[in-house]
DNA sequence: ATAATTTCTTAAGATACCTTATTTTTTACT
DNA sequence: AGTAAAAAATAAGGTATCTTAAGAAATTAT
């Protein structure tokens, strides 16, 4: 059933017996995204934790003159929030938004903070969570810092195809730091 | 006595009993590290997580031709490891060297994952932690993406400005991903 | 299907940031 | 204290990337 993908998702990291299964995908809400919608928008409290399920999401920052720039790029069984302002209970610094049709799954800071206070389990699963995120975050960094414009599009490329078929190359230049232009000849010059 | 601070630390997010703080406080070693003394070089298999008791430390990245990319600089109450390679018992991707003499206290990977398993209240204590590694070097990469040389300087100083006092321009320079004479430049015309 | 939007490409000129080299200043060593 | 080494400043010329603008291609809406 629905639930199937977010428990195997869960399963990767702790195991969980029945009571817990139900307990945990009882405070889930499912929810769908229509294509171009907007799931947080700057300013809106962010007050929950999305799985994707199925579709595709952005979460972008959106900085002086209106230039966005991409933090991450979420399809199926990813997790995705603003996760600074969702953990402290604060407006969002940033939006997401639907780039396909999704069909997400959703846990409230309250729910999290209960799953959090009854199964401690779930400490481990989110400690994995954090830490796969933080090491994600430090390798991007480091490449941000060190190599060329170039040479971040082919490492995006090696490293998320499947979302590098989902989205333009605005969003990938977006995400990437650079101009869509740029990219364009960035592209043109590739072989 | 000299496990004050670590424990100060750790009381932050959980709360241990004796005997927890004494079996904690057994897995730990300190270690005295001289100014420019290297704690990991690349290809060293990375197996222990430090927590900077004093002095400073700064982690980097070494690049094609030599260059360098600051990944963090971690200072008195500060974690640092190469994270990625430390969780995957992997030959570590980055350097760490002191740039002040420095008295650190290490936890080594065996110890890490026995803390976790006999002390679960520390599940907790590194998803907090890993939790705020990860929105920092998220807010890191908003910034990076959206900010000039500029702007990012001045959003070091006033973010950092112990870490600003303690360590030489070529290392801010390296951690904003930009060279020394362009950092010269940006102070220059600061005012 | 057609029109309307949005995306992608191309190209010329502009700018932020880099490279190299030299000098001055600060820090480290004996 | 004096010397060597490293860091910081300055400046000229170079390059990666941006801006603007216009047209072609693709996607979306009527």
């Amino acid at each position: 059933m629905k639930n199937d993908l977010i428990l195997a998702n869960v399963a990767k990291h702790i195991t969980l017996d029945q009571d817990e299964v139900h307990y945990f995908t009882s405070l889930l809400k499912y929810r769908e995204v229509e294509k171009g919608a907007s799931l947080l928008k700057e300013e809106d409290v962010c007050t929950t934790l999305s799985y994707v399920h199925s579709g595709a999401l952005r979460a972008y920052y959106l900085g002086k003159y209106g230039k966005e720039s991409t933090i991450m790029f979420a399809i199926a069984d990813w997790w995705v929030t603003d996760m600074y302002c969702f953990l402290n209970c604060l407006p969002a610094m940033t939006y997401i938004e639907a780039i396909e049709e999704s069909y997400i799954c959703q846990l409230s800071k309250e729910h999290f903070d209960q799953l959090l206070a009854e199964v401690p389990k779930f400490e481990r699963f989110f400690r994995i969570l954090m830490q796969n995120a933080y090491t994600r975050e430090q390798l991007r960094i480091i490449q941000n810092l060190s190599q060329s414009a170039e040479e971040r599009y082919r490492n995006f490329l090696q490293k998320y195809p499947l979302i590098a078929q989902q989205v333009t190359q605005k969003q990938i230049a977006s995400y990437l730091g650079i101009t869509p232009e740029f990219l364009s000849s960035i592209r043109k010059n590739l072989n």
